[in-house]
DNA sequence: TTGTAGGCGTTATCAC
DNA sequence: GTGATAACGCCTACAA
């Protein structure tokens, strides 16, 4: 910068002012500073810009796997609402590990991030509390913490379950099934912390939606511990090759409909004559098999969109009290659910 | 840190060494700055710290779209990779616009990434080798860029290409399509800045394999401009309604395929009865759905870590002449493709 | 091993 | 509007 100043004939101050877009600077003086700098090459050193304002003009971004596409289409929604914004996104996978995601954002503040998103997993959220008490806001994106007190995005997925488990219900459904993409490795932590809250909350939905129709016993066709494609697949297998198997299932997310659906393709079953299914998120897939999947639509996009909405108004300075943003998910009804056929369905 | 380095009665020049891990520092010295920087919450500043040694430990990722399953792989590995390396992944997304790319580019430069790991779209490339020129080293993913010296690494898409198509021709037909995802609005750039290299490959593949077995005028068959499955959709559903239509398709990305599935059963046509089907890519769906999807499988994963690790070589100061790597394709037959049935093949 | 002093490339302050 | 000068938070001599 001291070179364009003097090419330009300057002050490095008015340089700065020039290049930097701040105070006031004479048209020509400006002119001719930009000239210098066109000519020299010259590139602003953000970083240094970075140290003094105290900004960085730059958000983290913590997930659990972008490779999952719920939270690719969220990654991308964060994106564009921050650059938009003139921020740009510094991004970090977690595979669900605690420690990773704490040491993520350890560096993420270390460089200064003016505000941090997280899809938290489970275990102990204290480092999140600490970074915005500190000064970085944080905002949740998909997921819940419970006794916490962080703005968040994230849909009703309580609800969405209780819902599709009455819509199974509905058709006649007695024996319904559901096949969760939590791990066991969560187990050890406290009671509050253990899995992420949208598997719990699915799970305490289709719980709900299970008792409300009186159905008995309903844990016997809950299966977690599926956390791959080939785990689900597993899992659904060994429902299909239980006593009384299920004659529907719900499936909490893309990647287990999708072991699913190969299980009972292999079982030799199909979908929906033999058992009906009802997934979480409407992969681009689910409208393309044979049959097309009914899901529960979630707004992945919009929710990272909205995420980074709330976090640049905290980074604004917003004041108010944290609060809990539900967006609307919608129940896509195909063809992969057909009243029930087997009349052993009050056992 | 001057209030650590009182707190722990030493100078800020020891609590630096003892907090940034460089120099020497006794073992007492370390555990009281270590102490007092804990119980004032100091967190280094990594910001000015990049501006004093001119390394920020961060590389900067470009890419057309996250939202793609590819790229979400792909990022995946350079993350993973990258985070290996004690580096940290700032992320952008161009949706195949030059203007975008550039800007993304200039400002990754201006926050001083170490490094830059780009999947170029059309268009001029010259800021990219403007920067590799000014010493920040470029890695091109996935795509090439006709006379650039830049380190690249991509699979061999000409070659498979070609090899799907004598694979269908070696399954009998002899009017076979191609549906290719690239976008109209690049035809505007200079012949070798059209499109991005992956789809001119493609076609190029896919016009040799039909001049190797003698086809006339493949292009007759071949459809560009489908950037969305809805777009191919329609290409292909305009293949099908056509005067002789085509008994086997090549669809240039899985999401080409995605619309091409949909167009087929839309125009009650099954796979592969009335219609074989090749895809790029080997998408989780693709072995899912009814009848399974024969695929060239890419290592998109695999494809991001290697361009992490060369552009990490080049930024520990690799000299080597830029290279171009490939990486394997695979492949994988399933069950789109059957002999073909149409007697008036000879057409 | 430790401290002092200077510098990295900016922005902020304050006279002029 | 402009220029000198301090300041940001850290690292790197160099001397002690």
């Amino acid at each position: 910068m001291a070179e364009v100043a003097r090419t330009a004939g300057v002050s490095t101050a008015t340089a700065g002012r020039a290049l930097g877009g701040y105070g006031s600077v004479s048209p020509e003086a400006r002119t001719r500073v930009l000239a210098a700098a066109k000519e020299l090459g010259y590139r602003r050193n953000d970083l240094a810009r970075a140290v003094i304002t105290g900004r960085s003009d730059t958000i983290g971004l913590v997930v659990a796997d972008i490779d999952n596409p719920f939270f690719a289409a969220a990654v991308r929604g964060v994106s564009d609402a921050a650059r938009a914004a003139g921020y740009e996104v510094l991004l970090a996978n977690t595979d669900e590990d605690p420690h990773r995601e704490r040491s993520a954002v350890d560096v993420l503040l270390a460089r200064r991030v003016d505000g941090l998103i997280v899809a938290p997993t489970w275990g102990d959220p204290e480092h999140l509390q600490r970074a915005q008490r500190s000064g970085t806001p944080v905002v949740l994106l998909d997921r819940r913490i419970e006794g916490v007190d962080l703005d968040t995005v994230m849909v009703d997925n309580f609800e969405a379950s209780r819902r599709a488990v009455a819509y199974l219900v509905d058709a006649g459904h007695r024996r319904i099934a559901m096949v969760t993409g939590g791990t066991r490795r969560s187990q050890v932590a406290p009671p509050g912390q253990r899995g992420v809250s949208t598997g719990r909350d699915r799970v305490e939905g289709f719980l709900r939606g299970a008792a409300e129709a009186g159905l008995q016993e309903p844990e016997r066709y809950l299966r977690t511990a599926a956390g791959t494609p080939d785990l689900s697949q597993r899992a659904t297998a060994d429902l299909l090759a239980g006593h009384e198997p299920p004659t529907a299932l719900f499936a909490s997310d893309s990647r287990v409909a999708l072991g699913a659906v190969k299980a009972i393709r292999q079982a030799g079953r199909t979908i929906p004559d033999h058992i009906s299914l009802v997934a979480f998120d409407d992969a681009d897939w689910t409208g393309v098999v044979t049959p097309t999947i009914t899901v529960i639509s979630q707004p992945a996009q919009a929710l990272g969109r909205r995420a980074a909405e709330m976090l640049l108004e905290r980074i604004s300075g917003a004041q108010e009290e944290p609060r809990e943003e539900l967006l609307p998910t919608v129940f896509i009804e195909r063809d992969s659910v057909a009243p029930c056929a087997d009349d052993t369905r009050g056992a």
